[in-house]
Parts: structure tokens; C-alpha cells; sequence
DNA sequence: TTGAAAGCGCTAACAG
DNA sequence: CTGTTAGCGCTTTCAA
């Protein structure tokens, strides 16, 4: 006969059960403070039989943190954001933490959602969303919530990051379709700013510039599939003439991929050679065979998963600002390279 | 000169400040509890000044009831799931819940994750997993708190539940083959069941016989991308003959389709039709045109979170089953209907 | 309407 | 090593 309707046991109960006090029910539970191993094991045999669980809300208020972290995320359902997050969920889960899920839309609703979340007194926070308003971070540090910026901007305040190398990012594009024999450059550069988005396709251009031969800018509105095959459209109406264009997003190469070909025409990589960046998954599948450049999602996620974990348990180690490892992809959409 | 490493102010704070009792504020912030106009107003405008933030896991502790929804999803890097997921928490959210977010992978940890999950109170929990452990909804039921179901087997305990109508896909799915001339049929069931996947295989299987014209049976292991690709294999090596085949997945269909045509350079829906089912973004793309059953991920999503509030609400309400509705999507991939 | 007081369930500091 | 004693910050009767 299980307890149907009873109020779920506490600690109290479980101490009377074995005979101890409470506190030592806590000790024997939460690992820390020293226990006989007898009272331990009666403890845990009591606990077991009354189905007891410890409240983390009651132990979350004493000391003053939850085991919660926030994680804030925008474009939850884009390919690369998605295993992001599911890596950095897993992570904290891993480690013992809990993660909160804060999916952003629109800056508007964002500054209200982390208010919330800073109610929950979160252990920490991993914000990887394109663009959460300053003043949020900074209320965190007031609060001295730790905070972990993925792929933020650099004039940040203070705080540890994972983010990856721009300048090599735009370098690596270059060279990767200079030496496919690009020699007409063009770029996708968002009109709607990002970061990194931006800053790659801006390294890229700076890239040609240098080398003498200067990149055509294609503009689409933002950064999805929709815009790449809205800037193929662009690309002919602009009666563009560029041989090798390096689109900002996977996304958006996919997209434009999409729109050579199957709208105008054009062969891959002979008529136009196409770089993307990210390496999601669907530029591996077959119909696309996508050349990129893959930074890995993964890696991010973990990395940051870790900064946060250092600095949760020690808040005043020095700021850290780790490198996403980023690794040229060479498939179908460039030329294979002549050694 | 803001308090740099001040305490957290407390309702007690805001108390003093504003000349009125601690559960003055507590009424005037938790919107329950009669309060005079003039005392709400100092209230806010004394918490307003001092920074001041309820404390959820305090309220929590009082109220049994912390406003944190466990979110179960597996598999959270496929579109379909992410899309679903994305949905899910932001209508949570949007109704102040905040949800947690535990990704399954492998049944074996996740009843010790949506342990852990318990242990903070959660108001209820949404399970969209192929396949959490029968016991661990159990023991939720048991602790009373609510869950919603998505996509899971019938027989499960009682709960509140979205679900698409199994039979109508497999007859809605053989219906689009055959009318668009399919004669012989195929169907894709991954030999990893999964509730809904394998149903709408098996339904359509049995729509083909019923109909005198029996379906092969293709059985790749599960059912994303790379799957599909298998099955494309697979069909192959049984020198299957088959003209028109149902993918239970989008993914398991673009795979397909990919190896049809790009591995196989079979045309379509000249050579062979294919039919999805979801309607994933990727389904879309021009370079797939993948002709589909739209299962809306948002509409399942949004409807999960009206039931679980309404069930949070009010316990004692009779359980529910809503329908996940489901569209048919012809695109490139299956013969235009000749009406 | 408002103040007082009693907890919610737990942990940590302090004695024994 | 174990029991005692204070709270953590909030809500909620109960009087006034």
C-alpha cells in the first residue's frame, strides 16, 4: 500500500525513521559534513523506503544558489543553434546543474525573460543569442551572476568567452576559394548585423581588398535560407559577375545554392563556386555537398559549459576568453584544389 | 553610487523603505491579497528604487510550487523537435512558467535527470521524448504533478495528451501515393520503433493491403538523414520495384531521396514518387521539393502548453486528448494530380 | 486594510 | 560525530 495522498516526506521524517536528527540527514545527503557510516547508510535506507527527495527550492534558499542556469538562446530552430543548445543542456545537466531554457525573440521580450530568471537565483547564465541588450548583462554582474558569452560582441563588459577567431574566419574563406582559382569575389553580408556573421563577411572582404581584387557585397536581409535564395535573386539582378562567393551562414549558402542552381541554372562548381560556414548538418547531405567551413557547435557549447563551471566555484579567477576551433570543409560547391 | 556587493535587498528592505509591514509587499507583488491603492504604490516605487526582485525559490518554498515545467525532449538537434521544443518554451514563458530543459539521449540517464527535475517543484512537465521510461511518469503522477504527453503510446497511464491521429496518416499518406499514380508501394519503417514513426509505416502497410496492393517493407535502423540514405541502399540491393514509397520522416524521405537521385540518378517523380512526413523546413528547399504531411511542431507545442496550465489550474479537470492536425503538402517529389 | 507570527524544508554554525 | 539552534525570504492565516 503506497501512500497515496500523503504530503511528501521531509527530512524530518526521514530523520525519525532512522533514528537521527535532521541535520544529520542533511549531512548524510548533500555529501558535505561528516557522517558515521552507519547513520549514513541508515540514513539513505530510510530515505529510499519513504521515497524522500531533498527540496532544492529549500536548499537553493539557504544557499543562496539554485543549481539553475540560465540559458538564453535566440533561433532555437536553426540547425547549428539547435545542437548548441542541445550540448550546452546536456553539459549542465552532466555537471549537475539544471538549465533553464530562454528562447529570444525580438530584444523586446528578452529583457523581461532574464528578470525572471534572475529571480530563480540562477547559478549562472550562457547567453549565446544574437544579440541580448547590454544592460542585461550588466545587471547580472551587479547581481554577480556569472555569465558566459557565446560569440558576443568584444566590447563587452567583463566576462568569460567562447568565441571564434573573425579575422582567421574571413582569411580562411579567402584562401580556401583563392586557391579553389576563385578570381571574381562576392560576399553575403547580412543587412541585419551579427557579430560574427557580420564581422566574417566584413574579414572576407578586407581579405580581397588586400589582394587586389576587391569582393562585390550581395545584401540580403538577414540570415536564413530564405535570404540566401533571396540573394541569388540579388546576385543576377545586380548582373554580379563574381566566380566564387563566400556566404556568411551555412544557411544562407544553402539558400543561394539553391537559387543558382535550380532557378538559374548554373552548374556547381564550374559556373560559380560557393563557400558556406558553419558545417550544419544538412550542408553535408548529399543533394547540397556544401564546402564550409565548420566551426564546431559542439566544442562551443562545452567550452562554455566549463568556463561557467570554473567560474561558478571560483568567482574571482581571471576572465577567460576561449577560441571555437574552426576547420576548412572541402566539398562539392568549390574546386578541387591542384597539388 | 549604486550598492556594488550589497546584499540582495529583501521584501523586509523594501518594507522599511516604503513604512509599511513585509507582507504588505508580499501582497502588494504577488497581486493576490487586498491592498490599498496608495500602499501598492509605494511599494513598487520603494522596490523599483532599491533593485528589488522577488525571490522565486522563497515564494516557491511557501507555495509548494516553484512555476518551473520540465520540458523532456530527445533527439533536440532535428528540426522537427527543435522547431516543437523552440514553440514549447516560448508559449511557457509567455504564460510565466519557466522551463527546464532536459534533453534525453539513451533512456538509461534520463530517469535520474527527470529525478533531479522533481526535486525542484516543478509545476508540471511536458514530455515530447520517443521514449522516457513508463515508471518515471509514474512517479510524477504519483508526486501529483501534472504532464502533458506528446506523440506518446496510449497505453500510458493516465494523463493529458496531444497526439495525431495514427491511422489518418497512414490512410492519408497512401492516399496522396495512389493518387498521384503510385502502383506499387514501399514504405520505410525504421527498425528503432518509435510510437508514432512506426504507427503511420505500419498504418499505411496495412491501407496498401487493404487495397489489394501490399507495400515493401524497407527497414533502415532509425530515422534521420543518414537512415534514409541506407534505405536507398537497402531498396536497391532487394531490387525493389516499388513506384511510389512513403518516408515516415522527412528526414528518412530526403535521405532517400538524396540516394535516389544523386547516388541512384533516378528521377522524380518521373522514375519513383516520395512522400514525407512533417514538413520540416528542409522539405521545402527548392533542391528538395519534397512532397510531405505537415504535422504542425507549434500547433502540438501550443496545444501541450494550453493543457498543462489548465490541468495546473485545475487538477481535478477530466484528461484530455487533442489532435496534432495534419495537411497534405504536394510539391515536386510526387505526380501533380490530374483533376 | 494592515501588522504580527507561524511556518515552507533545508543547511550551517556551534556546542556537546 | 551528532544534536541544537538559527535563520534563508517569502506567504498566509489570524487578529486588530
Amino acid at each position: 500500500m503506497t501512500d497515496k495522498k500523503k504530503k511528501k516526506p521531509t527530512s524530518f521524517d526521514v530523520a525519525r525513521l532512522a533514528n537521527v536528527h535532521r541535520s544529520a540527514v542533511s549531512r548524510a545527503l548533500s555529501g558535505s559534513g561528516r557522517v558515521s557510516e552507519d547513520t549514513r547508510k541508515r540514513v539513505i535506507q530510510a530515505a529510499q523506503e519513504l521515497g524522500y527527495r531533498v527540496n532544492f527550492l529549500a536548499r537553493g534558499l539557504q544557499n543562496q544558489n539554485s543549481g539553475l542556469v540560465g540559458l538564453v538562446a535566440s533561433r532555437l530552430d536553426t540547425p547549428y543553434r539547435a545542437s548548441q543548445v542541445k550540448v550546452a543542456a546536456r553539459e549542465l545537466l552532466a555537471k549537475g546543474y539544471c538549465p533553464i531554457l530562454i528562447v529570444a525573440e525580438g530584444d523586446v521580450t528578452l529583457s523581461g525573460l532574464i528578470d525572471r530568471l534572475l529571480n530563480y537565483s540562477v547559478s549562472g547564465m550562457i547567453v549565446t543569442s544574437d544579440s541580448p541588450p547590454a544592460e542585461i548583462i550588466e545587471e547580472c554582474k551587479r547581481l554577480s551572476v556569472p555569465v558566459v558569452l557565446i560569440n558576443r560582441d568584444l566590447r563587452e563588459v567583463a566576462a568569460d568567452r567562447v568565441q571564434l577567431d573573425i579575422q582567421a574566419s574571413g582569411q580562411l574563406a579567402f584562401d580556401m576559394l583563392r586557391e579553389a582559382g576563385g578570381r571574381r569575389f562576392a560576399v553575403l553580408d547580412p543587412s541585419q548585423e551579427t557579430f560574427t556573421v557580420t564581422g566574417r563577411a566584413r574579414a572576407f572582404a578586407t581579405c580581397c581588398h588586400s589582394a587586389g581584387m576587391p569582393a562585390e557585397v550581395i545584401t540580403p536581409v538577414g540570415q536564413n535560407y530564405a535570404d540566401g535564395l533571396e540573394a541569388a535573386d540579388l546576385f543576377m539582378a545586380a548582373k554580379c559577375e563574381a566566380d566564387a562567393v563566400f556566404c556568411s551562414t551555412d544557411l544562407l549558402a544553402l539558400g543561394f545554392l539553391d537559387g543558382m542552381r535550380v532557378k538559374y541554372g548554373r552548374r556547381l562548381p564550374e559556373d560559380i563556386q560557393i563557400l558556406g560556414y558553419d558545417d550544419i548538418e544538412q550542408a553535408g547531405w548529399l543533394g547540397n555537398n556544401l564546402s564550409t567551413i565548420c566551426q564546431d557547435a559542439g566544442a562551443a557549447a562545452m567550452l562554455a559549459v566549463d568556463l561557467l563551471q570554473a567560474r561558478i566555484e571560483d568567482g574571482s579567477r581571471p576572465f577567460e576568453c576561449a577560441t571555437i576551433p574552426i576547420t576548412p570543409v572541402h566539398r562539392a560547391t568549390t574546386r578541387k584544389i591542384t597539388t
